[in-house]
DNA sequence: ACCTGAACACCGTTCAAGT
DNA sequence: ACCTGAACACCGTTCAAGT
């Protein structure tokens, strides 16, 4: 593996195990084998390292999203899979989550970067607007629609981190609280 | 105004004008008056003195909330009122809504600044209350209510700073997206 | 009780130099 | 082309000492 992938690994598992401030590239340039500066050899600056860890996840995320566009499921089984897929990440890589999706440079990022985060939202926008062909959601515009419900999982995910949400009975609250919103957003069948 | 006011003002203005990283000891020592570890003798450390900083930010905001709630509008009014004002808070203190609603440490806490944040949530909660008793939004329990539309609202701030939510004609996105949302979740009028 | 200045360990980044 | 080691500026934190 180059040395560049190795420290794009290295910067990720230092980034799940122990938070974005355990990525330090004295750490990082260690776990790989190199020296404390040698990533400026592959990378402008630390922002740069973490960004291109923020394009990989990205693009691991998107994958795993398209397997599911492609599945052989209702679109409402689709579209639970991809918020079970997206709530359960957040859960399972909480730093990493938090690079990709609450991080200020990360938003401001542009080219391959950007390009990967609005591949993986556009997986997500398809399967929505499958669901609409369906009849299980709303006739709106599928982007805007998309977006509201991506916006409550990923709202619910914070508030429930910020432990403001009350947790029910066994179930995940976030789960829990998208399949009342889905419920809700669901037309009436005439 | 004592040492310790001096130091929670000073740390909010860097916070609010260069983001976290501007809130430096040293910098709020010096914007205070006093040496760079003079904040020790009055906080535990950097981290504790943050949420000072989160704490009265709560109060604020909790001040502001309840205001809009005992005002004379209609409860729909008053939902509308109290998303805008979480809007513009975003909007306008940028690294300090980050502070409240997006940092771990913050979501850690307890104390008073657990009271304060749940004090903020209750306010909200209550107008949401106000709004299914006026039969403007379905009948489930207020709190589940209350964080699906907070959730939302949070969200949608997020993936619009993320560059993921597109603008539409004039008005602010997020407010626009929540008119939806409202309107999607408002009971049909029999 | 409250504050200061020196000191320590750590970090991102730069630079001159090595192969 | 790729890497290393020393160095610099900066930061959070601690400590001994001052009033």
């Amino acid at each position: 593996m180059t040395t560049d992938k190795r420290l794009i690994v290295a910067a990720a598992n230092l980034l799940d195990a122990g938070g974005e401030e355990a990525v330090t590239l004295r750490a990082v340039g260690h776990a790989a084998g190199v020296s404390h500066n040698a990533p400026y050899k592959h990378f402008a600056n630390r922002s740069a390292l973490l960004a291109a860890v923020a394009t990989v996840s990205f693009s691991d995320l998107a994958e795993a999203m398209a397997a599911i566009r492609g599945s052989p499921r209702t679109p409402l089984e689709k579209l639970t899979a991809i918020l079970d897929l997206f709530i359960d990440y957040s859960r399972e890589h909480p730093a990493r989550y938090r690079l990709l999706f609450n991080n200020p440079e990360t938003a401001a990022a542009g080219g391959e970067l950007k390009i990967k985060a609005l591949e993986t939202f556009d997986h997500f926008r398809s399967i929505v607007q499958e669901c609409q062909q369906a009849g299980g959601l709303p006739d709106a515009p599928s982007e805007t629609l998309a977006s509201l419900i991506f916006a409550t999982a990923h709202g619910l995910l914070a508030i429930e981190s910020n432990g403001q949400l009350h947790p029910e009975k066994g179930l995940s609250s976030v789960k829990a609280s998208m399949e009342i919103l889905l419920a809700l957003l669901t037309p009436a069948k005439m």
